[in-house]
DNA sequence: TCTATATAGGACAAATAACATCTTATTTAT
DNA sequence: ATAAATAAGATGTTATTTGTCCTATATAGA
């Protein structure tokens, strides 16, 4: 499971939203810019976090995008799962079916475990949490949703 | 990081490896036979296994592979990262440098602890453990090297 | 109602990575 | 010398990822 791009912006996007909070209807342009986010490949990301409930697409002029889930509740496996689906770290734990390779029997178990660990990890971190940790982070969202400053 | 096939085949020549103990020089043909290993692709797998001195090459008839790190201390890690690189979950690990995103910063620290985390448990993992626990492995191998039986 | 401004969604193109094999060369036991 | 092995480079194939183009649709506001 190496998070890919898609999965990348998603997190970006995630982050951009949940910086503004709930009631703020983000368009996808600001999004993109701020974020360095490919504009059109961000509509396609869009639709998965929208399929899972994560945010709202609101359409028409004036449209973007809301976050539908409070960045406390919003976690990053939620948001990397919705884009490049349910985490596995290899194929054997995917489809059991197809490995009726005792031989890597054994083995599974160690990547299964690594797998759940993973997917704990990412479930215990909250967008709101990276958002209060901002050593280095939020600074740019600070500035760029400030153009004034 | 998904487990690639190259190397998932590395773990099932680890395996048999393993299992035959480090005296042994196991033919390519073999291993590549009994553990379902394309065995052309095995010779290019061997080789990053030799490089990192997991295993030896022995060359001309009667060669074939033989096993250099006792199977206590060969560890899952080893023998995965032997073959597909050090295992990162995201781009932004491997090249901070082009990570000048902050946006993606708190975010990092994330993908850094999970990727700890997983390479530990590769790391606690020996393929002696592995095959001491048959609970369904090593039959085919026991079975296949044995074809006596 | 019309227009400008948004996003949606299908089709497609390009780049990258993964998987595998073919061929030729080299090594070594007998 | 010969047969039995593996090495190493080139190449082909397939799948995935990343991204864009284009047309359709939705909505705010004059």
């Amino acid at each position: 499971m190496r998070l890919t791009r898609a999965g990348e912006y998603a997190v970006r996007c995630a982050l951009f939203l949940s910086f503004h909070g709930q009631e703020a209807v983000c368009s996808r342009r600001d999004i993109a810019k701020t974020m360095d986010v490919p504009d059109q490949f961000l509509s396609k990301i869009a639709q998965h976090l929208a399929r899972e409930g994560i945010i709202e697409i609101v359409q028409g002029a004036k449209g973007g995008y809301r976050l539908l889930v409070p960045p406390e509740k919003l976690t990053m496996l939620a948001v990397v799962e919705a884009v490049i689906g349910e985490i596995f770290l290899n194929d054997c734990v995917i489809r059991p079916e197809q490995c009726d390779r005792s031989s890597s029997c054994a083995a599974h178990k160690v990547w299964e475990k690594a797998r759940d660990q993973l997917r704990d990890t990412l479930r215990e971190t909250t967008f709101k949490q990276m958002l209060d940790d901002d050593t280095c982070t939020t600074d740019l969202l600070k500035s760029t949703s400030n153009p004034s400053a």
